[in-house]
DNA sequence: ACGTCAAAAAAGATGCATCAAGTATCCTAC
DNA sequence: GTAGGATACTTGATGCATCTTTTTTGACGT
């Protein structure tokens, strides 16, 4: 269960931009899709202020955009733009592996094979949802072990931009979004920085490769109008 | 001249933030020093609203900290902490340093040898806000001329992170700040992006040195009141 | 002096009214 | 039937009142 409030304490505003964000990476928003301060303050049973709060945090984290004063948006996502996403993942996570494989404990090890176990689960069963969640918890643990909280949070901003444009994608390179997390753990345990490295690079230039085919097709409504 | 605001059309509420991040960014702020929304309204001229929006992208850039709901910090910084914001610089500089290597123009080139001059005279001078301040422009510009930026996004807010912490230890650290600037500028002119990388990432460990130190010796007074 | 506790003041959270600017709708004129 | 324009509506920005909780302060007793 990721913590996304950078606020120690609870308050409106946090839980929206909680929940938004939860709706953001499990791909719950649509590229183009508009949001309306009245209209999630409905939603969501309170006034506009704290809509507005996690709105303005959101803009800020560049998961959703003002493309005028008063048009609030889901951004599209260039090819330029994801690729630049993927290599700045590339180095991070290549760190969080690397560190994370010089201190995991066999407490973290389990953890990790027991995320592994029910994301099998998961793609057997068909379940979308709970497999491209299980897979970005696999990413969110790395760095956990590590120790690397800053890390942490610079993931979780990507991952928030990322979130409209996997959804559909991850399912069609099937099986691809899990298999390369194996290798992964075989590294950890074999305390092999170098390995755990290796591994996530591969996971995330192969296992990712099916969003990029897609933003390529310019499959992407960034446009689109509601 | 850094763009720090993500909206892109003008309001208060950026304004403001804009102008809070340049106060970071330049070490105006100490840490443990405590902001009030009112205070900040009565100074920007402004009613609550468009600070406590300000207030609130800081927090979530993790700039300031809410240390309980009604008081409003500049964060300390822990040795941990900084080690790992290095640790990230170090990739993510150096993955700008290598795509600025392969992309880079002769009047980027010349861009950059005007910052290292400015910087030089304002060294002589003994100016530590505008030293600063060029050594901040140096790093700032090379994921631009990479053509990067999200990355740059990143880097933006770990220097609001740092910014409270580097204001006096970087001037210890005498002309080692603008030395190491020097090899990159010539890796980049000869496109030889391993030099490059090597040559930032030896600013960064070398250059910083003085900032952990200091953060070592606990000079920090982050749970100073006021 | 120091610690404790209570009253007073301060301060952020929340809700809401109003404003300005942009958008949609509908009416009219040709 | 269409084009143009005026009107009504939508919507985020801003300001502000109020509420609750925290922080500060100061008096009191030890």
């Amino acid at each position: 269960m990721p913590e996304f409030t950078t606020l120690e304490y609870e308050n409106l505003n946090s839980a929206v931009y909680g929940a938004l964000c939860d709706a953001l990476i499990q791909g719950r928003f649509q590229p183009g899709d508009r949001l309306k301060i009245r209209d999630l303050a409905e939603q969501f049973g309170t006034s506009v202020t704290p809509i507005r709060d996690a709105i303005l945090r959101l803009a800020n984290d560049e998961a959703i955009i003002f493309r005028s004063p008063r048009d609030i948006r889901i951004p599209g996502l260039s090819e330029s733009r994801y690729r630049e996403i993927r290599s700045i993942r590339v180095r991070l996570e290549g760190l969080a592996a690397e560190t994370a494989a010089q201190v995991a404990t066999s407490a973290d090890i389990e953890a990790l094979e027991r995320i592994l176990r029910e994301n099998e689960q998961a793609i057997e069963a068909g379940d979308r949802l709970k497999g491209t969640q299980l897979n970005q918890a696999f990413h969110f643990i790395l760095p956990q072990i590590a120790g690397l909280p800053v890390l942490n949070g610079i993931l979780r901003r990507l991952w928030l931009q990322m979130g409209p444009h996997i959804s559909d994608a991850y399912i069609q390179g099937g099986r691809a979004m899990i298999d390369h997390h194996y290798p992964v753990v075989e590294a950890l345990k074999r305390h092999d920085s170098a390995a755990a490295s290796m591994a996530i690079v591969d996971d995330i230039l192969l296992g990712g490769k099916p969003i990029l085919e897609r933003i390529e097709r310019g499959e992407e409504r960034q446009t689109r109008r509601a």
